[in-house]
DNA sequence: TTGTAGGCGTTATCAT
DNA sequence: ATGATAACGCCTACAA
């Protein structure tokens, strides 16, 4: 009889709701918009049969006369490494939280960004853009997305972008030094001389970060620079590159990983090949302080980046970048801290 | 003086580039559409000055009126862990190149499906949706979902939903008794005799039957059923449950786990608190093969799931359903087999 | 508070 | 091969 009772209606319109509830496809569209005046009971009723014929407002089409997607785009090189797999669950939720929903992009490997991955992703029109990436230029990123504004994440005194780019972007700034300056305190004070850094990707802007503020305070402390030792964040790496720092190199006292994958790695390798004691005979130290980190087999002693306010952070600059478009840079800062467990000593 | 030369275009739109290279708007959308036909110097002409201007499609536009928003749903109730995250990571590189894009959305942890959740997808209009999480009813799921057809992932007799449902749904039917079998076999070789079964989940469907069949098969072999223990999937619920079994019960010469992380956690508890050995006290075979069982500390015996496969054959059920909408239901399967490393003996 | 008209950017249909 | 026209489903004006 009714439009309620058909079969499988392939879907419902606000116009088939409206006629249902007796009043305007206008009124459907304001039962929907808690800002838009309506009488309450009247809201109520057409909310209510909306529920009965199954119908949602459609985004697409919403987002067509609103300019608004409701989408974020993560460009990320690798959704499985722990870090990041962590970010995107906490990122996901949060966003999700406040109405919005992730559209997930794989960048290649090797932290190229492609246009064609941009052209692609711009088509969808994304609200918001958080690249993993690190090597995207602002200017070739911002002139790709018309109304996204890019974030970037970046370190300390990094100054790396000021003048290089007159285009709009916010950033998240790391303070690094803390989590770092705690861990050398501590390697020093167990009589630590001689340190290695196990890099990350030599692209990765954390790990150039990361390997000058170490060398930095290193010095600062009145110890040797440390001994740079190539790694790409991947445990098969670190591995053998530990190997080749004690076989073919002259060994350290400790190892600073650029990350706790790679710490694992080392550690492995100074165990299970090499016949070391950790922290008996090498002291290995990590970045982030994923979950694995606490785990039995490595109890890692590792700089913490906290997670839970590092999404926050992000979430933050999204929003307050949506709600106000015309604002001129945004900046939100993070700090590190040391987490001491069993590998140091 | 041209619309090339505007400061900074808001954003080009078909009509921009048609009034620039003299064309029709139509003719624009066809030079982006491969079948469309179009004399071929022209399609390139207009190619290029959508490339100089910067244009790209509007989706949201064009989903309207295709019905086909290039979307695919993703729900999942833990991006982080090991197993989903290399999923997500495949499927959304291969989706990708298929020219989909991937719209993650976060579950609850303890696998329930919210109608909110499901509500809010449905005004994405995804294509198609992958539940990671396994207790949603199809009914409840294609009701929501007018122009997707869901995806269940079954396990070997697995006629758990015939019946059940008489919604359209594909699936994904994995074999385990191959694996298994294989690694009975081998814990037999060595003289095992009690077994144990770490569980996952227990509203997991995978557990359920990984459970099953292990005890089917113990049985068939004349041994034992397993002592079941519960867990959660989670390294740190597996090392109590592990602990517990030891000085609470009676012990196993084996565990076998429903999971790698699982594994993880048991062989950690063994090693480091219990002061047994694995291999040589209690032997330990995981489920998945995720990378870390590689790892050296843990060196893990296991089930693989082939990962390539698996998104190989969902990416199949997707591309099918998507260009015959109103085929049956559609199988895929998958095998699993044992990979042997060093946590048997 | 409510309804009418118009348009968001694209593709499908039907012409030519 | 190409172009005019009419949707697609919704929201923002504006008017009542």
């Amino acid at each position: 009889m009714t439009a309620r009772n058909d079969r499988k209606s392939a879907r419902a319109t606000a116009d088939l709701v409206a006629r249902e509830a007796n009043v305007s496809r206008v009124a459907v569209s304001r039962a929907f918009n808690p800002n838009a005046s309506l009488k309450p009971e009247k809201r109520d009723r057409i909310l209510q049969i909306a529920r009965e014929l199954n119908y949602t407002p459609d985004m697409a089409a919403r987002s067509l006369v609103t300019r608004r997607s409701h989408l974020v785009g993560m460009i990320v090189p690798d959704v499985c490494s722990p870090w990041e797999s962590q970010e995107i669950d906490a990122l996901t939720t949060a966003l999700q939280a406040e109405g919005f929903a992730t559209l997930l992009f794989k960048a290649k490997a090797d932290f190229s960004m492609d246009q064609t991955l941009l052209t692609y992703m711009r088509g969808f029109n994304p609200d918001s853009v958080i690249a993993f990436t690190e090597n995207v230029d602002a200017d070739v990123l911002s002139g790709f997305l018309d109304r996204a504004v890019p974030i970037y994440v970046s370190y300390d005194d990094g100054a790396q972008f000021a003048g290089t780019s007159s285009s709009l972007y916010d950033r998240l700034l790391v303070r690094q030094r803390d989590g770092i300056e705690q861990a050398v305190a501590l390697l020093q004070g167990y009589g630590v001389r001689r340190v290695a850094y196990l890099g990350g990707k030599r692209q990765s802007l954390a790990n150039r970060e990361r390997e000058l503020m170490i060398t930095k305070i290193l010095v600062e402390r009145g110890m040797q620079p440390p001994t740079v030792i190539d790694g790409d964040y991947t445990y098969d790496t670190a591995y053998r590159a530990t190997l080749d720092l004690f076989r073919v190199e002259d060994g350290a006292d400790a190892i600073f990983a650029a990350n706790d994958v790679g710490a694992f790695g080392a550690i492995d390798a100074l165990r299970h090949d090499l016949g070391l004691s950790v922290p008996g005979d090498v002291s290995v130290i990590g970045f982030d302080d994923i979950p694995q980190s606490h785990w039995k087999a490595y109890n890692l002693t590792t700089v913490r980046i906290d997670l839970e306010d590092r999404v926050r952070a992000l979430v933050r600059l999204i929003l307050r970048r949506l709600r106000n478009p015309d604002d001129g840079p945004l900046t939100e800062t993070l700090g590190t801290r040391l987490v001491v467990r069993g590998t140091v000593g």
